[in-house]
DNA sequence: ATGTAATTTGAATCGGCGTTCAGGGAACCC
DNA sequence: GGGTTCCCTGAACGCCGATTCAAATTACAT
């Protein structure tokens, strides 16, 4: 309770993580400036000292977790070496924690109508289907991969993790956390004509 | 403005399909009861009047468009009589208009905390992949397609075309409507081991 | 004509929530 | 140890928007 706990590079990291948790429980719509602040333990108007306004307190904290996903993704996929074990780890990466995609899903729905989250959004895309597409160059340079077109390749394969992570997060009983895994391991395979190795979890194949 | 234009066969899909409209410039979270009664042309409370609560109406508004697109899918998806062409007319329907798609997203994001929302797009989604489903198993048996589980390219096809959509919508300009279009043929091509007819666009390649 | 039910309205109510305001306590500097 | 700055609080303000209500207007039946 010391009333200078921390200077900006503590509080207000602190304040958008506590937004993004409530968005992902309340949805941005339901969020109120109260359950953040109440989740950080102060006041109301103490976030208000740190951000200018409730819109943009949600807005930064839509798209915080970018770039801890980043981090995570570039550690697990350098561990790789060839193409088709790099590939996977970006698919087992990207579809092993389908609940931080409701956040994504806040931040498509609110893109629709902010232009700066859409262009937040689509730097992030841009980059994301730029290691993709990364990966899909080399597999063909090495000639592990079929002849693809690599750009089009990349945006299918976003697109698929995309569609399949958003039903996950909606609960559908079809898409399992496995499945979803299971079926863009299967189907990268096709769209890049070659046969991908065995992740970490290991695909059913008795 | 006479008093009685109409019963409740004429002035609930209206007023549903103002709300609509709404939705689609506003988002949901930016609805007001206001903005739709203005759209008909009444008051606020004459809305009321047919719908127990806002919520209420703008939970069925989200829904209202869903038989609608089957209605056309279905119109031309019989009118195409070997798998391919079924395939090439489903797909080219569903990405033809990728604006419809916003309202999806809206829906998505409220399903995440409206179990009833939840459960619609649920039910939703099990008869558009059905759909897909039968036209794979049928050009399976043809042999028109190679191998495939039926269930799972039907499962990605479904989620590629979700994924480029939202893209699109979101006017990414790396996702265009014919790029769109363009890479879920070219992507399907390959999920299910086959050659597609052209469609009715045709596509690029002189 | 007149009564009744259906539909709509203007005005008022009511609660909620973002934001503002006027301080107040703690650390830091001198 | 006094001033200054930083960070925060409780209370109050003010607005916006859903909902309610009582009354009005119309259609229809008789």
């Amino acid at each position: 309770m010391s009333p200078r706990p921390s200077i900006d590079h503590i509080r207000r990291p602190q304040i958008l993580a506590a937004a993004a948790e409530v968005i992902v429980e309340r949805g941005v719509a339901g969020t109120r400036i109260a359950d953040v602040a109440e989740r950080c333990g102060v006041s109301p108007p103490a976030l208000l000292y740190w951000f200018d306004s409730k819109e943009q307190l949600l807005a930064e904290a839509l798209t915080v977790d970018d770039d801890r996903f980043y981090e995570e993704l570039e550690a697990r996929v350098d561990g790789a070496a060839a193409p088709g074990e790099r590939m996977v780890a970006l698919i087992e990466t990207a579809t092993e924690s389908a609940d931080d995609f409701a956040l994504w899903m806040e931040l498509w729905t609110w893109a629709l109508r902010d232009a700066d989250l859409r262009a937040a959004r689509e730097r992030f895309d841009a980059r994301w289907r730029a290691a993709i597409e990364a990966i899909v160059i080399d597999g063909v340079a090495t000639g592990e991969f079929g002849a693809a077109d690599p750009a089009q390749a990349a945006l299918a394969i976003a697109a698929l993790i995309d569609g399949l992570s958003a039903q996950a997060a909606l609960g559908d009983p079809e898409v399992t956390n496995p499945r979803l895994t299971e079926t863009v391991l299967a189907s990268a395979e096709r769209l890049l004509g070659a046969e991908l190795p065995a992740g970490a979890g290991g695909r059913a194949s008795p």
